[in-house]
DNA sequence: GGGATTTTGTGAACAGTGTTCAAAAATGCA
DNA sequence: TGCATTTTTGAACACTGTTCACAAAATCCC
């Protein structure tokens, strides 16, 4: 009897997901863990090194997934013949969108995990999860005529997905779901539409000159 | 002998900063700032109704000296006879940076303590500081010739701010500190001059067709 | 002042945490 | 079967936040 290992692992990560998604951070708990696990405690112990360690794991599904979204909304914009630039980039944002509210306690989670330590070694894992999703929107740019060199494109994926990033998580504050759940899809058009015509403009994004102060 | 009931609250406060900057959010401990502060634990919950409402009062500092940082940003600008819209972008998102690099812990502590509950109501205060950040960045934002109705350009300048924002906190993971150091510059500038080159071109920005997929 | 009353401060006690680790149960092996 | 090895267990430990009966101090009132 009893499953095996890595089986037992995935239950636990499957119950941890749930737990953080009903209950946010502080409702992984590893006594809850081991009960509907059909596990005991220490047991928990024996497959990961943390509570920590459970939580990461349960974050790096998370980032595959998401991967998986943002590939899925290009493949299927793809078969349906659209090139637009736009389009993509909205179908990218609205992926993402769609992706928090499916995740609305474990990816809050997630971030708040990330920001627990003042600065720890990141797992670099979490980085080259994050680079598919930069090349996903650097790819898209490549499909518009911008003329942008490798790097101001490299640097201009990133900096669409954060600022993506930062409307939906909605500055760092502020729930107040109700005006706020249009208000982002507002947003997202606007810093779609803005960014897509301060590309297409000619010009070096050279960075020189005064950054601040 | 003994302090004022409000001097001990803001003494509190202060150990609570230090403590929140130096080890994060699960460094803020009822018995440390009893100790550090010369009181008893129960004091503590005497003076505040949680270690939550110490970490709301602290984030309230918090906030309030952003607002500052950023008003303070303006206002030497406009001494200084300057009132290029480019700059006073930069201005302001760099004195976002400064804020972020000079509470290294406290900073995430707030983004983290927001994060911990999935949909809890959010105390407006919160909101009623920000909305102060969000005007001064309209102004700014009026001050150009883009021509956008209130309502727009009141959206833009939270668009602005929610990009910086995440910028800043570096989409929500990856610190790296090393290369993010100027990437956050770079990006920065491409997000502001993209910004300031698609306003500039005319077209309304209406909020119709497909928002996404 | 001095007794009564109210306010304030205290820290032991309680209910939970994460984590460990000697012992027990299960498994492998000859 | 008997022994060795691995895996699982859950009581125990150290440490949380929070409470609350009690004591100390302050305040009031005559």
């Amino acid at each position: 009897m009893a499953l095996d290992k890595e089986e037992t692992g995935e239950r636990v990560l499957a119950i941890a997901e749930v737990l953080l998604n009903e209950g946010g951070m502080d409702n992984l708990k590893a006594r809850t863990i081991a009960e509907q696990a059909g596990i005991s405690v220490g047991s928990v112990y024996n497959l990961f090194s943390d509570l920590d360690g459970v939580h990461r794991a349960v974050n790096m599904r998370l980032l595959d997934r998401l991967g998986a979204a943002g590939a899925a909304a290009m493949a299927d914009l793809s078969q349906r013949g659209i090139t637009d630039v736009r389009q993509r980039l909205l179908a990218l944002a609205g992926a993402y969108v769609r992706f928090v509210e499916a995740h609305p306690g474990s990816w809050p989670a997630l971030l708040a995990f990330n920001r627990r330590r003042p600065t720890l070694v990141e797992p670099d894992a979490y980085e080259a999860r994050l680079d598919q999703l930069f090349e996903i929107i650097a790819g898209v740019l490549a499909g518009g005529d911008f003329d942008l060199d490798d790097d101001t494109r490299r640097i201009a994926a990133r900096t669409l997905w954060s600022s993506v990033h930062g409307i939906v998580t909605s500055g760092y504050a502020g729930r107040s779901v109700r005006r706020q759940v249009d208000e982002i899809d507002q947003q997202i058009e606007l810093l779609v539409a803005v960014f897509i015509r301060g590309l297409e403009r000619g010009g070096t994004f050279a960075h020189a000159g005064t950054t601040a102060s």
